[in-house]
DNA sequence: CGGGCCTCCTTACGCTGTACGGGTCGCTCC
DNA sequence: GGAGCGACCCGTACAGCGTAAGGAGGCCCG
């Protein structure tokens, strides 16, 4: 077999270019596609080789949410109002913004979440949401808890339970089966009667974006309470 | 080899003993130890046979959660005030029961997470908290925006971003990190020593149930503040 | 009593992550 | 300048996973 033709053209393999090309991998085919000889193939490489740059997938997964939080630090950096003058538009801003980010890796809200250490990109978020707060006027003790309950919303994102299946078929049957069982449901069965005729119908009745700005609303009115009544 | 000694005594082997075994194995050995080929070994019998009473491991996921919510609709039943009188209560000491339910299954967040579509069990949750809301004046759609800002918490859980690696351990070095990079990290490292004297010191600082019913009764207050006006 | 069905077992395949050992390059130092 | 060395990469192999396919035994019904 030939040998090796340019040493230097592919030998750019390094700890970032492993964790990028992951990145783009799961973006490009999803969470599942994302395996170790995927991966190197995809780098032109033979799996064992990526064992030099990451310790093990683990490290891959690590990897991953630290680009993509990255990118997100990036991205919010300077948009928004600022905090000292208004907090609650601050920290609106600046998780709307990260939620827009999330919307273009779909498959990273359930990697983050399987997370068990942060990296320093996470770190230096929170500490940026903190700092927010802070020049708010929370007390320590009060933006500590605030970071709770917004909990994974403050990275932008709310993993729904009980997802869509897809988005055609999926509805239909769910909405017949419940027509059926109006008597066992009655309360479901009511909510989506009263909503069918609202707007257009199937389960496009789900306008998460607008689910997200609402429960952030009722956390920030909730926390912005707390925070007047000392 | 001996020929079956008894079919009659093991021949027991149906969806809902398979379902309970895997509940127990995942209590006892934790969500990994979940393969077929164990669970079918705590059945006493060989892992193929498991597919004639469910369709697939898929199929073992979605019916632990049954299980697992069913256990919860069980242990909510008849607790709480009457919802007429007093929806804020009701629906708060159901979801609290839910969650004493789940700490005891630690791994069932991480599944219910990863399923797709609802069975009955949990339908029948999600309509007896309906029930709940439509039963203190909510509209339906106030109510459905209820149930997506509550979201997992209306399950008895919200998933920790980054949870505690182990006990001991952990804390400690993320603490001194922190502690090294106070310029970088000013606020969650001013944060940290503001805590550190206030209560016994190490990352014990985070009380989870008091987490969970602070964000719970900020959502709460909010929604009752959304119902009040109208 | 005979056929079919329901259960269960056996075997095997393709996939995963990764341990281990060897080969090849470029740099450094005598 | 050549010998050593360390960084990088490859080939092979293994255990474990979910599960497809086919065969064997006991049961019920005709």
């Amino acid at each position: 077999m030939a040998p090796r033709t340019d040493v230097a053209a592919r030998s750019a393999l390094t700890r970032r270019r492993v964790l990028q090309a992951a990145v783009d991998l799961a973006d490009r085919e999803g969470l599942p596609a994302l395996t170790m000889r995927r991966l190197a193939q995809d780098l032109d490489v033979e799996a064992m080789s990526l064992y030099h740059h990451v310790a093990n997938k683990e490290a891959v997964l690590d990897g991953v949410v630290e680009v993509v939080v990255g990118e997100i630090v990036g991205a919010v950096a300077g948009v928004g109002p600022d905090a000292a003058v208004d907090w609650r538009g601050a920290l609106r801003a600046r998780i709307l913004t990260a939620r827009r980010v999330l919307l273009r890796h779909p498959w990273a809200p359930a990697v983050i979440e399987t997370r068990t250490a942060m990296n320093a990109e996470v770190i230096g978020y929170f500490d940026g949401l903190l700092g927010i707060l802070r020049a708010g006027g929370f007390s320590y003790d009060l933006a500590h808890h605030a970071m709770h309950a917004l909990g994974s919303r403050a990275l932008g994102f709310t993993r729904e339970l009980f997802a869509p299946a897809d988005p055609e078929t999926g509805g239909e049957e769910a909405m017949a089966m419940l027509e059926q069982l109006a008597d066992v449901y009655p309360h479901l069965a009511g909510m989506l009667a009263d909503t069918a005729h609202r707007d257009d119908g199937v389960l496009g009745w789900c306008d998460d974006q607008a689910e997200f700005e609402f429960a952030l609303d009722l956390l920030l009115d909730g926390l912005d309470r707390r925070l007047a009544r000392g």
